[in-house]
DNA sequence: AGGGAACCGTACCGTACGGTACCTTTAGGA
DNA sequence: TCCTAAAGGTACCGTACGGTACGGTTCCCT
């Protein structure tokens, strides 16, 4: 809760209220649930004020867009001297918080919402949505990958590339099936030792994480 | 009704018709395009034929997915004995019928509405995608992999484990990007050669190819 | 105290969908 | 040739949504 004054849709405290209201209704019963009439009777407002704030129903998507990236800020990584052990430990830390946030229940509902009106919109929610919700966690990896390579820790020559193979092995198709509806994993923590160990044998300086995937240590 | 003994709903030559039609009219406007009303138009037929043969709306679509499945009936690969050039060659060729069937119009669409649904009807829909879609490709790809272990050019403990690993390394984000309406990849072809690459250097049993990431050479 | 803006609650309108009913048309079997 | 079953065409019904209009209420500003 720090007075950040970056650039903001800022919403009044009602208008947030609202929008957290339509949140939870997104979130318990999908688009269909997300009325007008029926947010403004959940919220306590009228119909007109939502008109009025927001446009029409797509601005009241985007501000919901909007409003769920203002919560969701992530922090900054202090500029600690990085090790070996202590990239693989903020890498799997990086990967935990990745699988949280594409497991939590406002992240798919907002997923599925836009998915579902990406056809017909030419696509500006899902836009809004990769925008506003992978910029910040996109900034972290890469500030971390580069750290990592700046140190002598990483090796790799596409910055953007290497991130998509980290990506794609802590993530691989789970939040496709969670968007699809199959319950999330038992254990993140796991998944997110594998990943960070299959990206170190690749990407990593030492060439002794190479064999960690081999004897797959259980935690 | 003939013994045909594989489980298949089987539908008539009309109703495959009808539900090419559906397809079409899915992937061209989402699923705010697929009425009773414009489907009847669309396929010439009456609505009343549309609910006694498919029941209702989610009849319907799965029946659409059912339809689709039929379709794409993959091959069963030939029984040649694999060396490491032909496994690295089954791969890029899995990796890029993969990716290739991921960015199809018809199952971007058939999975936008999946998506869109799994809030409501307990992801019906969605089981019925995975199931349907999914059980081929992952048998090409278990057999694939098994092969390769059992002819030594694979190491791994957990099949299933390597195999989500491939797969992340293919695929990334990429599949939700495009649901969300991103233009897919430009070149499917080189993405496949940098995830098999990458999984051998993490699965094969010669080391060489862990040198392969680092050059990176052009095709 | 008074005036005005913002807002709530509700009633209303046009539209479009899912689903049903009814009638007409075609095709095949005896 | 006639009869029956399947399927096309269409009109219809109930419902629910997005969006608008309007009267009443709160609250702030001066």
């Amino acid at each position: 809760m720090i007075g950040d004054a970056s650039q903001m849709p800022e919403f009044t405290p009602r208008q947030n209220e609202v929008l957290e209201q339509a949140l939870r209704l997104l979130v318990q019963g999908g688009d269909k649930a997300l009325t007008t009439s029926g947010l403004a009777r959940a919220a306590n407002c009228s119909k007109e004020s939502l008109y009025k704030w927001f446009g029409d129903r797509d601005g009241l998507l985007a501000a919901m867009i909007a409003h769920q990236a203002n919560k969701v800020r992530t922090f900054e990584r202090g500029k600690e001297r990085l090790t070996a052990e202590s990239l693989r430990e903020h890498l799997e830390v990086f990967a935990r918080d990745l699988l949280e946030v594409l497991s939590g229940d406002i992240s798919l509902a907002l997923n599925r919402l836009a998915v579902g009106q990406s056809g017909r919109d030419g696509s500006k929610l899902g836009k809004l949505l990769l925008e506003h919700g992978r910029r910040q966690i996109d900034r972290r990896a890469m500030a971390l990958m580069d750290a990592g390579k700046r140190a002598g820790l990483l090796r790799f020559d596409d910055a953007d590339a290497a991130y998509h193979t980290l990506y794609g092995l802590i993530v691989s198709d789970l939040h496709v099936r969670m968007l699809l509806g199959e319950p999330g994993l038992k254990d993140n923590a796991r998944q997110a030792e594998r990943a960070v160990a299959a990206f170190l044998a690749l990407h990593g300086a030492r060439q002794e994480s190479g064999e960690a995937m081999r004897l797959s240590p259980g935690r």
